[in-house]
DNA sequence: GTTCCGCATGAATCGATAG
DNA sequence: ACTATCGATTCATGCGGAA
């Protein structure tokens, strides 16, 4: 069968040690941030946030696959006047474990929590770090391309015979520029900043994410069928993004609350079973399959 | 006399210890990065960037005043795949030096450098590192607050970009000002993620960043007659808009011919000496004054 | 005096090739 | 194996001159 979610109530630490390793194509994932939403997760002190996260994100290395990647989307909290520093001793201590970490994408918030404070402005964007196992791992880069600029209406409407012509190599860097290149170009790629609104404030769980966000990692590096994990999965965009788009998904969350509310919500998806078909068949009629796995505290997860 | 610019040439960690302590309001610099401007600074090895760094930013944790801010812009390069850690790694030792971390803010450049790599986007953004001494520092919000954006969008849509700078720019063009009328009845606090372009002239000359960015710290941070510092000066750019505004500067550069190209920018400003006016007045009148210092190895600096 | 078009250029990075 | 050099790729913007 092609679509499948597992949904896995537990410590993600304890519970992936029953995956087998080299078996996830994209992590995505949200930890609650230190200190953070204290009523639900307890909250986890800055100062030991690191050695909090480092036995979890051991087993997130394994059970990776060398060609996969995992997307952390973290924020430090301001805290007496200043950024802790958490976050960026984290990634210092996920290189030593191991991981490259390969970019930050910026994410972009344009409508930011309000406020207004003596000290500071709205914090309006939050750190996409990207880490990864190997330097051989996929990327899609043509799934995300977006519309070009608007420079582009004024500037490339009437090209002479000559700008289609030219391919100059100019003085020094090599930068010469095709004109003609960009003639039948509506699509350029995308930079790493990412330009998503936030979610609106209707759901129950403090942390969500838009499911731009996922959504827009799932395509860059995954195909149809490939295996989605969120160790964090809160209130599980990531899973029902990854549903929708006919990935694999395994969503696993420490409170059992938020596992049933997931569940329900696929349950209600739309779904139908479907047999033989290929991906492309699967994507173009929008067709989905739900595998509803039994709910196991510790499951002998063979994905 | 209120207006005053200093230019001096050498390494700022040694120029710095003959400055009193307690003294400057806002420092704006970017240093050069590690491996960068090879042919101009020699290039600073990444694994060496830290200790690089330390002594001069003790000097500058000196000199400047308990209200002050250090406004630090940097960029981390992605070498063999991986992004290096030395950025992250100096924030850690400038906070052990005595910094406060106090804010984070990105610098989202849309024209950032072209290039297609098959394992990472287009890098479009740098880090504007706020750092402060003490936990009360002077912030002047309402000096960057901005019109509200469904009403630039709406009016000003039909103008291009270009235009609307380039109006802008001229002093007291009529456009300009009709527009700075309008800007004024509903404005809103900005967030931490700014919006500059960088500047590529077809000229030859080069600045690390666009006039808009030192302007806008200078705004938020310091009033008429404060002291601004730029230690790594390069083009000037933050000197040249602080003499603009009305502020006092100094800048330091290792290299003499950038010294010698600043002095030049600044004798060709348009200045007229002023007695006994008023901040207000001056700003008005858009009248600007110009002291130009010796130039000297190691000034007995008496600021 | 405006608008439009052409040209130049930028804090870059990777992979292959050569020493 | 490890380092140095070279070639290929790309998108937004300012400026100058022409229409």
């Amino acid at each position: 069968m092609n679509n499948q979610v597992k949904i896995l109530n537990g410590d993600c630490g304890e519970i992936l040690r029953d995956f087998k390793s080299n078996t996830v194509d994209l992590i995505v994932t949200s930890p609650p941030y230190a200190d953070r939403r204290k009523n639900t997760y307890g909250g986890i002190h800055p100062n030991k946030y690191v050695d909090w996260f480092i036995p979890k994100s051991k087993e997130l290395l394994r059970v990776l696959k060398p060609t996969g990647t995992f997307i952390l989307n973290i924020k430090e909290k301001a805290e007496n006047g200043e950024r802790h520093t958490y976050v960026i001793e984290l990634i210092l201590a996920l290189r030593k474990q191991g991981w490259l970490w390969t970019e930050e994408f910026i994410w972009y918030k344009k409508n930011s929590y309000p406020g207004k404070w003596p000290n500071r402005f709205r914090d309006s964007w939050e750190r996409l770090l990207q880490f990864n196992k190997s330097r051989k791992f996929n990327m899609y880069q043509e799934e995300v391309m977006k519309p070009v600029g608007d420079w582009a209406n004024g500037r490339l409407k009437n090209l002479s015979e000559t700008d289609k012509r030219r391919d100059n190599a100019k003085n020094g860097s090599g930068f010469g520029k095709n004109i003609s290149n960009w003639l039948n170009r509506d699509k350029v790629y995308p930079n790493n900043v990412l330009h998503f609104a936030t979610v609106c404030y209707n759901k129950d769980h403090s942390a969500a994410f838009p499911e731009e966000l996922p959504e827009w990692f799932i395509k860059l590096f995954t195909k149809p069928g490939d295996l989605v994990l969120d160790p964090f999965m809160g209130s599980g965009t990531t899973v029902l993004v990854a549903q929708k788009m006919n990935r694999k998904s395994i969503g696993i969350d420490i409170l059992k609350e938020y596992c049933d509310k997931v569940l329900k919500q696929i349950d209600e998806m739309p779904h139908t079973l479907f047999k033989d078909k290929t991906d492309h068949e699967i994507q173009t009629e929008h067709n989905y399959t739900i595998r509803r796995e039994e709910y196991r505290k510790f499951p002998s997860a063979t994905i």
